[in-house]
DNA sequence: GAGTATAACAGACATTTGTCTGGTATATTC
DNA sequence: GAATATACCAGACAAATGTCTGTTATACTC
């Protein structure tokens, strides 16, 4: 293998060790010496020695497979809850429709998160449209927040206006719905919404 | 280690497993041993591979680590493009502002996608706010679709219209904006967006 | 030119990790 | 009760994988 000028060799093996992380599948050195043509596995060792002490990458030592990315956020398992309304919430989580892959902070804690699709336009007025799928912490929510409750069984996406005397309003951003003022005992606030996602298709092209 | 009701210890080792394969971190045999309490590698052995017959996890034989979820979409490192103004598109992607993983079919290209983050008002009628990360195929688009142009140097969110005779209109979806009806030589279609991120609130999030 | 840093190689070595063969115990089924 | 299936254990083994020590060559600096 002919010697490369100082660095570029280096930076060829971070993005496709990089990109193979990314995958979520740890190259050993051995597959990353055949990707490149070099003969030595101790070549390869240098440049990921390397890469790990200018903090590009993570390693455990003594561990197979072990580089990691520092700086990409880990992505944690998310349920996603079909019916909530009908059954208990624990039991939705139980049985999830799916798992979607959330980067959440390790300083929270990953059972408080879940994610729910989103029914109804009551929120277009905040870019929360019907099939949009909303990621919710669970946890006490602040006035001016956007949750997810649940009211009469059933759970909706709204912004809370907690007023004096714990008041609680729930206000759609939707101009054709009416504000719910439920009574405390018949809502419960499930969380609040962190993140949104939606994946556009074929169906609702050219919507007015 | 105490004899367990059938199916039961099997279900705890794949959750074990999902979740940390979830964390993008493959647990050896011994790890799981481990986590578990038991005295025998075999045991776990026995576990992953019926699960595997089963159909719920994936491995490749002989290979360290090799536990896969199939049921898991594999994410794919996309570039975070900052300026595409200014430079030209591909040195855009050489040098982006991050890496976001996104679930992309197989049948796809992977150096077709990129994200950006939105900028300005004008597809708020689309649920589409300032701020929020767009997904981008490259690609020829059809009329209807919400594309991502590069007009006067900027990049852009709008729906398409291609009218006979190959005209192009770029309609923002908020009426307080204009429908833009650049000359073909003026306007470079950079893709269709198919996918829609926002980050609600005050929770932390890494950008690589 | 001497000194130093970096790229790459060579090969032995140690540890981690998966594989295998056989055994014990407890249910369930016929 | 015999046969069968499952959960778990024990320990040897082999393959994958990381570690180490030493060497060669090229480029740069003083």
């Amino acid at each position: 293998m002919p010697r490369t000028p100082p660095g570029q060799t280096r930076e060829r093996i971070f993005r496709f060790v990089r990109d193979r992380l990314l995958r979520g599948d740890s190259p050993s050195l051995r597959e990353v010496r055949d990707h490149f043509g070099f003969r030595a596995v101790e070549t390869v060792r240098a440049h990921l020695t390397a890469l790990v002490e200018e903090g590009r990458l993570d390693r455990e030592p003594g561990r197979a497979r072990s580089y990691r990315l520092p700086s990409l956020p880990r992505f944690h398992p998310v349920p996603i809850l079909g019916e909530v309304a009908a059954g208990g919430f624990e039991e939705a989580v139980e049985n999830p429709e799916g798992i979607l892959p959330v980067e959440i902070s390790d300083s929270r804690d990953l059972s408080d998160f879940f994610a729910l699709r989103v029914r109804g336009e009551s929120m277009i007025g905040a870019g929360i449209l019907p099939g949009d799928t909303v990621i919710v912490e669970r946890g006490e929510p602040r006035s001016g927040q956007i949750v997810v409750a649940l009211v009469e069984n059933e759970a909706t996406v709204k912004r809370l206006h907690l007023g004096p005397g714990g008041v609680v309003e729930l206000r759609p951003e939707n101009p054709e719905f009416e504000i719910l003022r439920p009574p405390p005992d018949a809502c419960r606030i499930l969380g609040v919404v962190v993140e949104l996602r939606r994946t556009l298709g074929t169906r609702w092209r050219g919507r007015p």
